[in-house]
Order: C-alpha cells, then sequence, then structure tokens
DNA sequence: TTTCTTACA
DNA sequence: TGTAAGAA
C-alpha cells in the first residue's frame, strides 16, 4: 500500500468535521454506518473518526441518493462492485476481463437506478 | 463543547 | 430523518 492510500485511509476526522465536509446531518452519517455503508473507527472515548476514503464513501453515497437510489440499492451497488472485484482476483476461473466488468457495473446502475425491484438482481449470470 | 446512545407528543 | 435527554 502506498503512503497516499496510508495516508486517506487514516481516521483522524470527528463526526462534526464530517457533516462539515459533506453537509449532511450526523444523523444522517450514523445512519450509514448502521447500514454498513461506512465503517469508522472508534477512539478512546468510543468517538467514531473518520479517513478521507470514508468521505469519499460518504459523498457517493449522498450522490446515490440525490440519484434516487435508496439504502438497499445502494448496498447492492457496493455489494456488485465487491463481487467484482473477488472474481476479478481469480482471474484464472473466471472469463472476466476487465471491459466486461465495466459492462456489468454500468449494467448494475441502470438497473438499480431505474428504481428496480428489490429482488431482480441475482439474475447476473455470465453474460 | 462535542459526540454517543436511545427513543418518540 | 429530526430532535430531546442523559452520560461521557
Amino acid at each position: 500500500m502506498s503512503e497516499k492510500e496510508l495516508r486517506r485511509s487514516l481516521s483522524v476526522l470527528p463526526i462534526g468535521t464530517v457533516m462539515k465536509l459533506t453537509d449532511l446531518s450526523a444523523r444522517q452519517i450514523r445512519y450509514y454506518e448502521e447500514q454498513g455503508l461506512v465503517m469508522p473507527e472508534r477512539n478512546d472515548g468510543n468517538r467514531r473518526m473518520y479517513s478521507l476514503n470514508d468521505i469519499d464513501r460518504i459523498l457517493e453515497i449522498k450522490d446515490y441518493l440525490d440519484d434516487g437510489l435508496n439504502i438497499s440499492g445502494i448496498k447492492e451497488v457496493y455489494k456488485k462492485q465487491q463481487q467484482l472485484e473477488d472474481e476479478k482476483k481469480n482471474h484464472q476461473d473466471t472469463q472476466l476481463t476487465d471491459s466486461d466488468v465495466r459492462r456489468i457495473l454500468e449494467d448494475e446502475f441502470l438497473h438499480i437506478s431505474g428504481l428496480m425491484p428489490p429482488s431482480s438482481t441475482f439474475n447476473n449470470q455470465k453474460l
């Protein structure tokens, strides 16, 4: 991991700073954590400490919400991304190319952002 | 002062 | 999601 990545992953921001940076309420920020969308560290007194990566994550969540996605929809987006990353890691037993990954993700975006049925996202065969 | 958790006329 | 209450 590069030094840059390490710095971005250092949790040094209290929720108050995150509120100003994201223009979200503490309530909302904590709620996203409850939903497993972000997992900030805790310091001494059980206070949440966020990293720059967390900030990006939260801003991303905010954008998705503005685009009409609900929490469950966002969860699926991240689930999909992680799923694709895993497959990418086992590049040998799968036949997915980078362009395939990009296409699948694109498809998911349109699918999910268009107010999809909660259970219609498991039909991602192998193209 | 700031943040945490819990709960809801 | 907001807000109040009590604790840390």
